[in-house]
RNA sequence: GGCCCCGUCGUCUAGUGGCCUAGGACACGGCCCUUUCAAGGCCGCGACACGGGUUCGAAUCCCGUCGGGGUCACCA
């Protein structure tokens, strides 16, 4: 039997951090065993606009490379891949269960449950319902509905004994049956609820293996109530444990993104994001754009590998001390049985890490590729070739594709540079000899030939020595007046890449503005 | 509160009775290098929740306590 794996999201208009792992699991073990892994859309049959909130979720799973073999928009021999399709098949399901005796009409209002609920709680009993209003015959919905009453349908769950199953996680798990309600699986409306829904699902598209997170355990035992009752055959299961809050065990949740700003790794990583975007000119929130959803990420030019594979090891080890992996080791390596039962604390600083390494292996080429598109979004005229020579010489401090954006000045007018003020202050207008210095050595620059660091390097060093100065007294000048800023990469290549007539104006541009 | 799950450095983890005076990674601190920034080199800080057993020997097995979390919908 080939495995069969299923991710099944709701279409909420964004894609959690922690579904992508879930899913990613879902992904490697379907791929580990040759099997397929299959995206289904749990929306309801109430949601509107289901395909403008799915949109993100489908890009970013294709962004991250988890591609699905059926499901949403690639469709499948096991459709519909949406539950919204489906309510016909789920009442025929419910209908079964009912004729079974598994499964029964309830007419208790909202009110009567409440108040039963309540009671119950007051008494600090455990909370059964009572069956009052059970119709197991024509003649009691005959007569309930005479009263005006509306009825759901229940499930009618086993009271004594026990629900036993193995978790590819979690070992051998036994629930007792009483501790179980008589869920409800069909709406008064006769829309059906998750809990049919998900099984009906599950069957009709061979799922083998049911690689679902945590919260779901306590779904689980009536799960296989359902299963059992409609004659299915029962999945695997495998419960992940959630993906926790950064330096918590709560549960991370997209909703409380102001508490984790207050996390210094946390408002890190956003900052830089959302710096990027300004840039940008991409009108983000706090709640739309930050490092729980994928969309920040992909926006911000991170690696959809090192996401992924930083994901990865968010609850799952091979073993003390591999770390990285290509998809194909990921492939290969993964195990359910490796899955950790403790949930994992989101860390947005080991994250960044990950993209730190596999950027720095990332060859130029691709490099320039990433970047390149971040400056033409942001409005500059940019080439492949000078970009290229940007990236060479910043080296590892391009963290992000977005990060090219730092060197944005490159591609400025000579005379309309944008000076860090500070920086101006401090290496020129309150410095007179580094002026004086600069103002000599700029007359310098047409005799350098070829124009390139090494030589720039040495004419720099000639002069000082000439001079009889030091070199700090100049370089640091030398770069504010070519560059704008007081931080960036080698200053000779910073120069080169400026060019020797650019170098001269931006120079004399500098000088100028000193009196002002 | 009921039911269920979990508990090794701040974080991710290795560890399945002796290889553990507990290993690796990220983060953090210090020093070195240095034209700035980043990087790099070296050094360092830092954990078996607690208490009882079992055993010659326990992070590893058992019991209890404590702590944390999940879930208890006509949500998914």
């Amino acid at each position: 039997m080939t495995v069969r794996t299923r991710f099944a999201p709701s279409p909420t208009g964004y894609l959690h951090i922690g579904g992508v792992r879930t899913a990613l699991f879902n992904w490697l073990f379907a791929r580990k065993h040759g099997g397929q892994f299959i995206l289904r859309i749990d929306d309801t049959d109430q949601q509107r606009n289901v395909a403008e909130a799915l949109a993100p979720i489908l890009s970013g799973f294709r962004w991250l490379g988890i591609d699905w073999d059926e499901g949403a928009e690639v469709g499948g021999p096991h459709g519909p891949y949406y539950q919204s399709q489906k309510s016909a098949r789920y009442q025929d399901a419910v209908r079964q269960l009912i004729d079974k005796g598994l499964a029964y009409h309830d007419f208790a209002t909202p009110e009567e449950l409440k108040a039963e609920r309540e009671s119950a709680e007051k008494e600090k009993r455990s909370y059964l319902y009572s069956r009052k209003w059970l119709a197991e015959t024509p003649a009691d919905r005959a007569r309930f509905e005479a009263e005006g009453r509306k009825s759901t349908v229940r499930l009618k769950m086993p009271r004594a004994g026990t629900c036993r199953f193995h978790d590819h996680i979690r070992g051998d798990m036994a629930i007792d049956w009483v501790s179980e309600q008589d869920h409800v699986i069909q709406r008064a409306d006769g829309s059906c609820l998750y809990n049919l829904a998900n099984v009906v699902d599950d069957f009709d598209m061979k799922i083998t293996h049911v690689i679902r997170a945590e919260e779901h355990l306590s779904n689980t035992a009536r799960q296989i109530f359902i299963a059992q009752g409609l004659g299915y055959p029962l999945p695997e299961y495998a419960h992940v444990p959630f993906v926790a809050e950064p330096g918590s065990k709560n549960k991370l949740s997209k909703r409380k993104i102001a508490q984790y700003l207050k996390n210094q790794d946390f408002k890190k990583i956003y900052e830089h994001g959302q710096n990027i975007a300004a840039v940008l000119g991409l009108t983000t929130s706090a709640d739309t754009f930050n490092p729980v959803i994928v969309d920040f990420f992909e926006q911000v030019g991170y690696l959809p590998h090192a996401i992924v594979n930083y994901l990865l090891l968010l609850g799952w080890s091979l073993d003390d001390k591999t770390e990285f992996f290509t998809r194909e080791e990921m492939i290969k390596s993964f195990s359910l049985e490796r899955v950790n039962k403790a949930p994992a604390s989101y860390d947005p600083s080991k994250l960044w890490a990950f993209q730190d390494h596999h950027m720095r292996a990332l060859p130029l080429a691709d490099k320039v590729e990433r970047c390149l598109p971040f400056m033409h979004k942001a409005g500059h005229a940019a080439d492949a070739a000078k970009v290229e020579l940007i990236i060479r010489a910043a080296g590892d401090r391009i963290k992000v594709a977005g990060d090219i954006l730092d060197y944005a000045d490159f591609f400025a007018p000579d005379h309309a540079l944008k000076y860090d003020e500070k920086a101006f202050d401090k290496r020129l207008r309150k410095a007179p000899e580094s002026v004086r210095l600069l103002t000599a050595y700029k007359d310098r620059l047409a005799g350098i030939e070829p124009f390139d660091a090494a030589k720039l390097e040495k004419s720099v060093q000639d002069f000082v020595a000439a001079e009889g100065t030091k070199l700090e007294q100049i370089i640091h000048a030398l770069r504010v007046a070519v560059t704008g800023k007081a931080v960036g990469f080698g200053l000779y290549e910073a120069l080169a890449i400026v060019g020797k007539q650019g170098c001269v104006k931006r120079i004399e541009v500098a000088l100028a503005k000193i009196g002002n």
